[in-house]
DNA sequence: GATAAAAGATACCACAATAGTATCATTTTG
DNA sequence: CAAAATGATACTATTGTGGTATCTTTTATC
């Protein structure tokens, strides 16, 4: 069981590293060379992380990566989110067989429970926060 | 992200089946048809469920399978780590190269804890409690 | 003892998600 | 125009999960 891919992995060691910048324009070489990420897989991880909107990218000669928002403003569960699609920890366990309906069910109860909090938790930690430690 | 798999779903309700019996044997042909699981395939996990002690299996005519546990002795987590192996969100996020060590890191930390809050949540449920509902 | 009904063991196939690669098009600076 | 960058996109590889098939072993019953 794993909470957060190696896309998503990937996708924030490079935002930690393009905010650390701060402004300044990152392009892939010095991202491969900082992160020994394989360079097609990383580009592949930028483009998805300008189209979700935590970067702006420049192209042509002199272009690359910069932040499109504040380090404190980038939380990692949106990040996962980006790569992995919503955070749902299971649909309906047990399904409709041996349970009555889900408004009672209390395995489904407990399980959403467990979702909410991983949710709220990993909703907590920012770029920023990262960057200090 | 999926916090329990098929397999995991299908062999709590088969748990909570045989246990629901009270020390009955009951076979395959029966659980095939109160669950609505392919046959073969709930063979396999049932022949996991008597390897990892939660239940106890009577070869022949008339055999079948009976608890192993009390009810209330069985967790959900175990079931979900018999089929999925141990609960692990993530090793190390960032690696060796953005974080000093993983003593320090902020973020390491807090996905430790969503961990141990994952894990001992699922451990408070067990099938007595899954049967009552 | 033969038969049939059960589970055990094991090997195999299918599908989907993740991981990773390759190629060509487009933009931009000089 | 040439070079250096990203955009778009299509493809392959690996892995984990889901699921099937087949054969062996045990045991109750006739
Ligand atoms: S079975 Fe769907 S919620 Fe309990
Ligand atoms: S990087 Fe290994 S713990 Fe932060």
């Amino acid at each position: 069981m794993k909470l957060l891919t190696r896309n998503t992995d990937y996708g924030i060691r490079a935002l930690a590293f393009i905010v650390k910048e701060e402004g300044r324009v990152v392009a892939v070489p010095e991202l491969v060379k900082a992160l020994k990420v394989p360079r097609p897989f990383l580009r592949k991880i930028l483009q998805r992380l300008v189209k979700k909107g935590f970067i702006k990218s420049y192209k042509g000669v002199g272009g690359g990566f910069r932040p499109a928002l504040p380090a404190d403003n980038i939380y990692i569960v949106e990040v996962a989110k980006a790569f992995q699609g919503p955070v749902t920890l299971n649909e309906c366990l047990l399904k409709k067989d041996l349970c009555p309906n889900r408004k009672v069910c209390p395995l489904k109860r407990k399980i959403d429970r467990i979702e909410k909090h991983v949710v709220s938790e990993l909703g907590k930690i920012t770029i920023a926060e990262l960057l200090k430690g």
